[in-house]
DNA sequence: AATGAATGAGAATTCATTCAT
DNA sequence: TATGAATGAATTCTCATTCAT
């Protein structure tokens, strides 16, 4: 029996995960059928029971694939002595913007998955990962407070709020927005590299307001 | 026939629509079953069929009862001659805030249906919503430039995300956000107090440095 | 919900519940799906689903039903003063072999279902109906013993193995009986009308020479 | 092509067969999955399909085996010039309950297998089975008449059905048994000596009051 | 000879809805 | 108006078997 794991995955179960990642997102969980998940990558129906066991396992798998990759990866930066505190706050700002954009399918499921209050499957994981991300921010910010660069009082549980809640109203309304600002007619691509230099600069200027004296 | 178009509701069609607010907040539309909500309403299960038609037109029927009260209803203050118009940001911020506190349970609704990208029954009306208040705002926004108090370059659409976006994190996350800052044992009152005057004042100081020039 | 715990069954219950006893009786729990059930019984698939809430469910409402009635209705006869306790005996194996009779199907259910020594939801059933049929037995033989009428040394088990086992042979095996001793052409009635009579006798005399002394 | 008529089996086609014996006799034939076998005997999945065709035609190669080891020998000693007839039915006794009790799993599948009245792939042989044990039991009890020492009137499958009935129902119910007459804490071998003596015994003696004079 | 991968058919169950009253 | 009963469609999952190697 195929049951993974910590393993690499066959080409038939990446197709399988990329289609249920699409249409989680799209659909959500609930709304997406194995029928459906089968039919957008390809595959008979019943592989997906053979290989991920449920369809809710296959969600597991899912996030403890894409999961991995979203955690931010500040170690090394925090350790560079060159940069100033608030680059560092930039780089910060870049790097999560960066996996939000490229992860967006399934940043979307896991926006949904937060929102359910009983404990499901994803609830520990989704935990884990937010404890990591505030301890790397929290630890940017006091080094930065201790080489007085920036204030005293800041929250960082609000300031990631921001950074977070921002991007991600921006990445799954932007379908709203795109219509509501006349921008409908740009390419995908064209839209996520403008939007995410607008973004960027507006976060960042908001950052500096928040964390420094000027 | 009780198929309601512009009606009021009577004690049992509220019920059902409470119950399946709650329910569709917590487990998603396709999460929730009928069933499910006239247990929760304690309903006959024929009941909802009988006076919403189906479930698709009661998820219609709750869009349209609270997504009137969810509009912004900045007419009057805009009106206003004594206020500043950093005063009226302000305004708008406690005004928002308010309307997602008490409507969470309608705004994790819009939140995962703001995520589907195949239209639905509710996107026109979230669009219609969100077009209506993106056009308040702008009118706020101008008028405090006309008047010399903001700066010329502002964001309206990026100004709003951080708005709508970090406080719809806080709400939908709320959670977990307990979690990571030990604050479980607060009563859910007396937590949403805090985090509304906390969230205020965070958002009136980031506002603040994004409008004006000091 | 219908699901019942203890209640008057409706026709349509009653309908599923005869079906699946026949067909159990046939094919075995495993042998028979729910489809068949419902074919059988002349009802919609998901009436038995809806009824029973599962097929598993369903065999427990059916042992719940017949358990009752094939449990040894010897109280009365054991206080009648009149009998002398090899009458009583004789008067067990016709009592045994009526309800054994009259209920063939539910028999076989359980012939099965005692097979399985994985523990399922018959278990503590079949326990407790075995329980007290042999201390009933028990009770019937310990006064003939006191009476002076039968034996002192009687295995009360092998003997209820011996009444229960033979007539089962027969019942679960009567398509064989009847082909290897050429009475495939008696209509059913008339092949229990003789086998019950040859039994019965043969089963007096067996019970004679075991408990008696001559 | 491997498929088998007549042949010796390998090692693996005979784990496979000892596999499915045990779980064909503790949860039915439709209870059992090939993979529950596969996993059982610790041979790879395909490898059923491969050696015996298909899961019918492994019970059928199951059947074939068994049922030959299991028809009574009898042929030796029904010429025994020594041997009384009830010495010989005797005999009868001990073959019987030996065979049963070496091949319980055997005896319980085709226990289950006896009692669905549809005809299947095992129908014929046992039936021949059956006919041909009924005649070697008549053939013994035949001389035992003409030579004075049984009765005229022995009706010789209700003989049969008690001899077999009453061991069937000690092996089929031997879990119960123990439970009810606190034997649990028995060895399964220790168990089975002691039943096995206890049953020839009442066996014997059964059989003594029907056949003989005395 | 042997097997991991794959699959169509069918399993039990739940679903939203409708019917009869 | 209100509801218990009923149902067809769709759900997830398991099954025995076969394919490609």
């Amino acid at each position: 029996m195929p049951f993974i794991f910590k393993m690499e995955y066959s080409e038939k179960q990446i197709q399988i995960m990329e289609a249920a990642e699409k249409l989680f997102a799209e659909k959500g969980f609930d709304g997406t059928s194995v029928r459906d998940i089968s039919e957008e990558a390809g595959v008979n129906l019943a592989m997906i029971s053979y290989y991920f066991g449920s369809k809710e396992k296959l969600m597991e798998s899912l996030f403890l694939t894409r999961g991995q990759s979203i955690t931010l990866q500040l170690e090394s930066m925090l350790q560079n002595k060159e940069m100033s505190s608030l680059q560092k706050a930039y780089g910060l700002i870049d790097s999560y913007m960066d996996k939000i954009m490229r992860l967006q399918c399934f940043h979307k499921i896991m926006s949904r998955e937060q929102m359910a209050n009983v404990k499901g499957a994803t609830t520990k994981l989704i935990h884990q990962l937010k404890k990591k991300n505030q301890e790397l921010v929290q630890q940017l910010i006091s080094e930065g407070q201790k080489k007085g660069e920036f204030r005293k009082n800041i929250d960082v549980p609000l300031l990631m709020a921001t950074l977070i809640g921002t991007t991600a109203h921006i990445v799954t309304t932007q379908h709203y927005y795109r219509k509501l600002n006349n921008l409908e007619d740009l390419s995908d691509d064209e839209f996520e590299k403008q939007i995410k230099k607008k973004l960027s600069n507006h976060l960042k200027s908001v950052f500096k307001s928040l964390l420094t004296y000027e």
